[in-house]
Formats: structure tokens, sequence, C-alpha cells
DNA sequence: GAGGATCTGTTAGTTTTCTAGCAGGCTGGC
DNA sequence: GCCAGCCTGCTAGAAAACTAACAGATCCTC
């Protein structure tokens, strides 16, 4: 199960932007939202995410800070195991070659090293 | 941005749920749920969902089957797109080395050819 | 030190989500 | 036929999300 399932749909655009963005003030998370909310109603919900735990924030001359209050990595690996459930059978294998295919072109040539030794790895670790 | 990203809550719950079963009934999708709302209520999400144009139904002597309503590699597509971009930095080389690396130890050999193929493939097409 | 700009907190109201309960249809067994 | 079980649709009310507007605090400029 997600970490944002238990979340409403503003509140879910507001904690991605977070993510997105490490740290962001109110008025940026307000500058991102899709569909321009009232800056207040984005404080508010700052506020609730805050007190449901998602969210942190810091003082900052006399402006809030806030981010997420999951450490990235944990919550990089909530979202993609969300998704190999939901989307691809529970098969990280079927995930991280529609990854591949699908981006394929975009890929450098340090990219491909690294996900080779990656696999290398595997292999060694597996036999 | 996410293809669920206008559903609320409970929306997104059930169109999960019919993401990865593929197609479900109303109870099916009811036995899915989290925290069990009625069976009623679920059935009404589904017709709400239907007409937003997010799923659609055939029915199956007597009831109704639910199923997305868009092909699942594109809903694929969008979930990775949108995963790549909110936590990996818009990078799915950074996303396909967190997928492999925590999930090395599940990895088949068949997997890691499969995968092995995909890079010499990109490694090719991208010289 | 008055006025303006920018920020926070709080309040109260509206809108949307979410839900249970009831009515009606079809099927199968008694 | 008639009852039980399962399904759909509908409706109305409760709960939660969402919002605007106001009030107070700080800083800066004139």
């Amino acid at each position: 199960m997600s970490i944002q399932n238990g979340l409403s749909r503003r509140e879910r655009q507001i904690l991605d932007i977070l993510f997105k963005r490490g740290r962001a003030t109110a008025a940026e998370v307000h500058a991102d939202l899709p569909d321009r909310p009232s800056n207040s109603a984005v404080r508010a919900h700052l506020r609730t995410l805050e007190e449901k735990g998602h969210v942190k924030h810091e003082a900052e001359d006399l402006r809030y800070v806030y981010s997420p209050a999951v450490q990235p990595a944990k919550a990089r690996k909530s979202a993609l195991r969300h998704v190999v459930e939901t989307f691809f059978e529970g098969s990280p294998a079927n995930a991280a070659a529609a990854l591949l295919d699908s981006s394929a072109a975009s890929l450098t040539g340090d990219d491909l090293d690294r996900l080779s030794a990656l696999i290398d790895k595997a292999r060694r670790e597996g036999r």
C-alpha cells in the first residue's frame, strides 16, 4: 500500500510537489499546483499534512519551509513498490524492463554502464 | 501528471484494484478494499468512475464486470512517468537502478538476461 | 511611526466525497 | 407461485475536504 493512500486529492498533489522539490514554501507549493487554489487553502493543507505527520517545517527568516517528513529513500521505495504491485503484477523485473524500454533513447552511456554493473552484481549474488 | 490525479481517495483505491486485477465485479473490488466500506458505496463509486470515463463495465450473466477504460500499457507508462518525475528527478535510469537494487535478490536468471538484452539494445541504438 | 508587503493562524461556510438504506429486477429451489 | 439470495439504481444524509476572508505579527521604506 502506498504511503500516500490515506490522503485526499489535494494533499497528495501537495505532497508530490514537496517530494519533487525537496523543500518549498507555501507560496512555492501554491505556484506549482495545477488549478490554482487559494494560497490560504494551500497553507491549511500544509498544516493538516504536518498534523498527520507527513510533512515538517522549519522557520527560515520569517517564513516556513516545508519538506516531507519521511526520508526520500523510503518514499522512493514505497512509491516504486506500489507501482510494481498495481501495474506490474508484483514483478520488479517487468517494471524495470518497461522503464528501460520506454526511455532507451534518453539513456547515456554512463547510465547503461551503471545498470549493467547492477545486473552483474545481482548475478553474482544470486548464484 | 498522473492519470489518477483528479480522483478522490476512494476512487483511486478502487481504480488501483481494477488495474491490479484487470477486471473485477463490485463484490470483488469491495473485498479488496482496505477499510471495508459498504458494498453499496463501492457500487456508487464504480458508477461515478464510469461516468468520468475511467472505467467501463460489461454485463456477465446478470452482474457487471468492471475494468479500467485505458489500455494497461498506457496506464503503466503513465504511472511510471509520474513516479520518475516526482521521486527520481525525471531520470528513468535512477528509477531503474533503485528497482534493481532493492529487488536484486528476487530476480531470476531469466530476468537478468532479459534486462541485459535491453541494455545492449539501448547501447547499440544510442551509438 | 504610518503604510505597505508578506507571512502565519483561525474561523466559518460551501462543496465534494462517502456512505447506508431502500426499491426493484432476475434466478433458482422448494 | 413464492421465498431467499444476489445484483443494480437511486436518494438523502453524514463526514470530510476545500476554500475565502479576516486578524495578528514582522519587516522594510518613506
